[in-house]
DNA sequence: GAATTTAGTTAGCTATGCTAACTAGATTGC
DNA sequence: GCAATCTAGTTAGCATAGCTAACTAAATTC
């Protein structure tokens, strides 16, 4: 007895999936950071500046939460992001903790480099239909629930 | 005439389909670093050899542009990959040209990690309905084709 | 056979990750 | 009410990974 797999019908398989987005994660990534670049400012570095832009203020660990990186990690960014006047740094009652807060030109940079990455993204969207762009959308809804849940 | 544009339905506007397409591959990313440290190679290591094993072997330069990096960034993630006997290179015909190959080791590696991934995934993609897994699927399709097109 | 092109390396910079060890402020406990 | 402890963030030091510029060596062109 012999059981073919359908090759074509594809992602059944979890490990399947799990490569899949994998990959694509790798090479989206190294796909918009020549973009980025243009910016002057690190991927790391951008996303923070967004966490804060979209997220609204707050501490260093929160954001290295949010980012899932290591507060010394987080510390660096910080640093970066306000040697380069994209952010601001507020004492709070708590004297240890600091209050982050995106600058009003942190958030220009950031709406920038969205624009330069729709310019991107849009041209590589404008060659599939309206269903599969609606799929597309749905496909981050999902990834974030699984990202979530990882 | 007051235009209200259903937030719910998300993902219609390429802007935050871009948006989210990066933040998702961002933070898909940071997660599943912790577990393929555990290989103890880098993610730029692991995605080069997963090229190699799965893709077969292949020259620096074609490796370069399979992986979106510049011919040095390549030099010193294939020495990596070398000095850990993950890789052989081979001479050609061509005195300048290399054939890099992957070794039995570092399919076997490359195969832990995957087993690795596959678990935190897996248990991630657990609570999700068969359609959505299915879906899911669907779309790292989509999401292949989004970034040959970028 | 000289000039040019091509493949890969080396050198040197920046950014990002980490852990370990530190400082300083807040909290707890006696 | 002050010592011990806990918490937030920083500093130091290391590794990986990205880049450009400049080099070496092999192949191709003229």
């Amino acid at each position: 007895m012999k059981v073919v797999k359908p090759k074509s019908f594809a992602g059944r398989d979890p490990t399947e999936i799990a490569d899949r987005l994998h990959s694509a994660a790798i090479h989206l990534l190294r796909r918009v950071r020549v973009r980025d670049r243009e910016s002057g400012i690190g991927p790391a570095q951008l996303s923070a500046l967004s966490v804060l832009v979209f997220g609204g203020p707050r501490s260093l660990g929160e954001l290295a939460d949010a980012e899932q990186v290591r507060p010394p990690t987080m510390s660096r960014i910080v640093a970066g992001l306000e040697r380069a006047g994209l952010i601001r740094r507020h004492a709070t009652e708590d004297g240890r903790r600091v209050r982050l807060e995106a600058s009003a030109k942190g958030r220009k940079i950031l709406e920038a480099g969205r624009q330069r990455r729709v310019e991107s993204l849009a041209k590589a969207l404008a060659s599939f239909t309206d269903k599969e762009q609606r799929q597309l959308g749905e496909l981050t809804d999902l990834l974030r629930e699984v990202i979530r849940k990882l």
